[in-house]
DNA sequence: TTGTTGATTCAGTAATATTTGAAAGATCAG
DNA sequence: CTGATCTTTCAAATATTACTGAATCAACAA
C-alpha cells in the first residue's frame, strides 16, 4: 500500500468511528489530517487536503481546539495561523475522556442523584422497579466516574500497567 | 418530584446520552422505557407510551434484541409479544462494550494493522510521522481491547473492587 | 486612511438519519 | 380456505445535522 492511499484510509476510518462515537465526522477528518502531518497546517491546507469549505474548516479547528486536542501556532512576522496536533496518543485518550465526562457522564449523574430521590410510594410496584433501577445505574455510573479521573491523572505506562496486572 | 414526571425525565434523558453516543436516540429511550417497567410490554405499549409508529417501535425492539439488551416474551395462549429488558446494569454495559467492540473496535485494529504494514521509505517525514502516529494509536487500541476482554468476562463486585485499588 | 490578508459568522442549502404508515407477510383458529 | 390478529418491510416524508460561500470583521502595512 502507498503512503498516500494510507493516509487517506486513516483519515476516512477516524472519520467513521469518529461519527458512529456521536463525534462530526468531519472534525474527527480533521484531527487525523493534523495527526499524520508532520507540520503545522494552516486552514488553507485542511480545505484543500480534505476538500471541504472555509467555513467548514473554520468551525471543526476551532472546536477541535475546543476539545483540546489541537492547539494554533502564530509565526513571527506571518499572519496566517498555523495549526497541530498533540500526538501523545495518551494525551488524547485522555483529553477526549476528560470532555466527555464533563459534557455527559456529569449531568447524567446530577440528574440521576435527583431521581433518586423521588417521593417514596414503594406500594407500587412501578415507583420499585424505578428507584431500583435508578439506583443501579446511578452507582455503575459512579463507578464509571471514578475510574475516569484515576484515568486523567495517571501516566500512561502505570495505567496500563495496573489495568494488565488484573488480566492474569 | 412525581413518579411520572421522573420516569419521562429519565426515558428523554437516557435517549439524549444514547444520541450523544451515536446510538440512535428512540432506541435508547424504548430501552429506557423497559428498563423502568416492571412488566414485559408489548409492541402497543411502547408506541402509545412513547408516542412513535409502530414500524419505528417495531424496528428499534428488534435493534435491541440485536444488541441483547432485551429479550421477547410469549405467553401461553397469546398471540402478542411481550419484551422485557435485562435490568441488571452489569450485564448492560457489558452487552454493550461487547457489541461496539466488535462492530467498531476490532474493525478500526484490523485496518490499523494493515496500515502498520506500509512499505517503509522512511526518509520522508511524512512517511516516519505516518507510521509513529499508527502505531502509537494501533498500541493504545489493543490495550483499550485487552482491557474489555477482561471486563467482559469479569464479575461485577470483582472487577470494581480491582478497580479501586487503583484509586488509593 | 486605504488596501490586503486572513479569520469569523450565519442564512440558506445539502446531506444524513429517522420516522411514518400502508401494504405485505405470518400465524393461527374455525 | 377465510378472517382475525399481529409482525415486518420499505418507499416516501420529515426531522436533524452538517456544510457552503459570501458578507463581515479584525489586524496590519503602506
Amino acid at each position: 500500500m502507498e503512503l498516500e492511499e494510507a493516509r487517506l484510509k486513516f483519515i476516512e476510518a477516524w472519520g467513521r468511528l469518529g461519527s458512529e462515537w456521536g463525534i462530526n465526522r468531519t472534525m474527527a477528518q480533521v484531527h487525523a489530517l493534523l495527526l499524520i502531518s508532520p507540520e503545522a497546517l494552516t486552514t488553507e491546507d485542511v480545505m484543500e487536503q480534505l476538500s471541504i469549505s472555509r467555513g467548514n474548516a473554520n468551525m471543526n479547528l476551532r472546536d477541535l481546539i475546543g476539545w483540546g486536542l489541537i492547539e494554533k501556532q502564530h509565526r513571527p512576522g506571518e499572519r496566517k495561523e498555523y495549526f497541530f496536533a498533540d500526538k501523545d496518543t495518551w494525551n488524547i485518550a485522555r483529553q477526549v475522556a476528560k470532555e466527555r465526562k464533563k459534557r455527559e457522564l456529569d449531568p447524567v449523574i446530577k440528574l440521576l442523584n435527583e431521581l433518586s430521590e423521588i417521593k417514596g410510594d414503594d406500594k407500587s410496584k412501578e415507583a420499585k422497579v424505578f428507584k431500583t433501577t435508578v439506583k443501579d445505574i446511578n452507582k455503575l455510573a459512579k463507578n464509571v466516574n471514578k475510574t475516569l479521573e484515576t484515568m486523567l491523572k495517571a501516566e500512561e505506562s502505570w495505567f496500563w500497567g495496573s489495568m494488565f496486572k488484573l488480566l492474569k
